[in-house]
DNA sequence: TTGTACGCGTTATCAC
DNA sequence: GTGATAACGCGTACAA
């Protein structure tokens, strides 16, 4: 195909030099009428795009930021990233996405690659990257981290009080009566199932309710597990009457299973 | 913070050219063995990260491949981007996510980036990019589209049979006696959706099974119009014995509503 | 095998 | 206002 076309390109056809195209480009500084015009004609016509790559190279500026997410089917996530991707319609700053799939090999793979990009800005939505590495990345460059804690970087952290969530979540029920309250865990290698997992201990502790190991099922986030978990609560025959699950999908699995075996008596709704 | 180091600076810890440095960095040439050591040192203790920017402004190569994706809330189409970035793992080229969410011009606009940011090929993941849009970039770099099917594009299209699809899942149920069994259709204003219902029509035409309107349901594809579509038929007194939801998170759905509303006696499982 | 020098497409700093 | 021209960091003939 014919090579795309450049700078130059345009500035012979609009009859300028090409720091005068650079200029209307980017506006950064004025430019006669009808020079601009014959600028904007040629760049229309030629269908020119500016080559990203050579831009930033020269500027140091990408007018991008890099994003990284995480497995996405999270309804969680995926609506973290769904703002942060409407943010940024508002700006000039095209995003661009790495997945880290909760692997901290890949994650941390994926953050050097925008890097190299040179984003100028980095948002991390979860995962498990190292603290020390975001803390190096940092300090060169903007970091954001939504739906995560770093002492150490507090300042950039959009922090989600997993243990408050976890209290409420079975204070609230506790209040309505309950008292054989089932939880379904996330993974417990994660710290925010962790911190879930001690909110409802501590809700049970101040409502002054034995804390009975028979009611706690340990899952993995993701919808099988509350399935399972409920499963096996109900043909143990363990009695509850509540069940606080550690996320949504959990929830909706363990919801799923209420249909296909018996119905805990005294489940309500 | 002191700037990155870059190819020249590692040149002159090894004490060769920068040459040298890239040639045992793209392994474009054979190198003496010290040499390539010394470099190799010099990258390891400066952190050194080429800068990709100025790699493929030289080379015209980027090493990256663009993926635009939708909205990753779904299974299937989350499975699709979790299979070509696994797909990536083995090559070295890098992955680069755009997000189109499902909105056209959004998307042209993701497109438009990862060309700018002259990825070496292109994948699209479902997406409503107008045709003729991709066409144009099929002509400038690999193109793959998944989930989708381009008439005029058919060598680069991994493509879905609704209909075929639509009209199994159908067929299924009606060989295991369901007479009456309802369709709750996906977005009708997306092709895939009207694809599974023209399937799930000619199923029952095969079958010599009146169609009935009274047992269709539109829906949205999301688990909420699975489940209200569930609701709706069973507070109504249609008779029904089998459902066919358009995907799975409206099975999702209407499997919820079971639990909740009076369970239809002849429904099975 | 290795180094020199030029080019990639833009931006930014100058003089004019 | 406008146009040369030097970076930007790296790949790569070409020469040695």
């Amino acid at each position: 195909m014919k090579t795309k076309a450049t700078i130059q390109d345009i500035a012979d056809r609009a009859g300028v030099s090409i720091s005068t195209v650079s200029r209307v480009l980017r506006g950064s500084a004025p430019v006669a009428e009808n020079k601009r015009l014959a600028v904007q004609e040629a760049i229309a016509t030629l269908n020119y795009q500016p080559n990203l790559f050579a831009s930033s190279l020269a500027s140091g500026q990408s007018r991008t930021i890099g994003i990284l997410t995480q497995d996405i089917s999270s309804p969680v996530l995926d609506l973290m990233l769904r703002s942060v991707l409407q943010g940024l319609d508002q700006s000039d700053y095209a995003p661009i996405i790495a997945d880290g799939y909760w692997q901290a090999q890949r994650e941390q793979a994926a953050v050097q690659l925008l890097l190299n990009l040179q984003v100028d800005g980095l948002v991390v939505v979860g995962g498990s990257v190292p603290e020390p590495f975001l803390h190096q990345v940092a300090e060169r460059l903007p970091l954001m981290v939504i739906g995560r804690n770093l002492p150490t970087l507090p300042d950039h952290c959009l922090y989600l009080d997993n243990f408050l969530g976890g209290y409420q979540a079975t204070r609230y029920l506790l209040d309505r009566g309950h008292t054989r309250v089932v939880h379904l865990t996330g993974l417990l290698s994660h710290v925010d199932a962790q911190d879930r997992k001690q909110g409802y201990l501590q809700a049970l502790a101040d409502a002054g309710i034995a804390y009975d190991p028979a009611l706690v099922v340990q899952g993995n986030f993701l919808e099988q597990s509350g399935q399972l978990g409920m499963e096996m609560l109900l043909e143990a025959g363990v009695n509850f009457s509540a069940v606080f699950a550690a996320n949504d999908q959990m929830a909706f699995g363990a919801r799923l299973s209420i249909g296909t075996a018996v119905v805990c008596p005294r489940m309500c709704r």
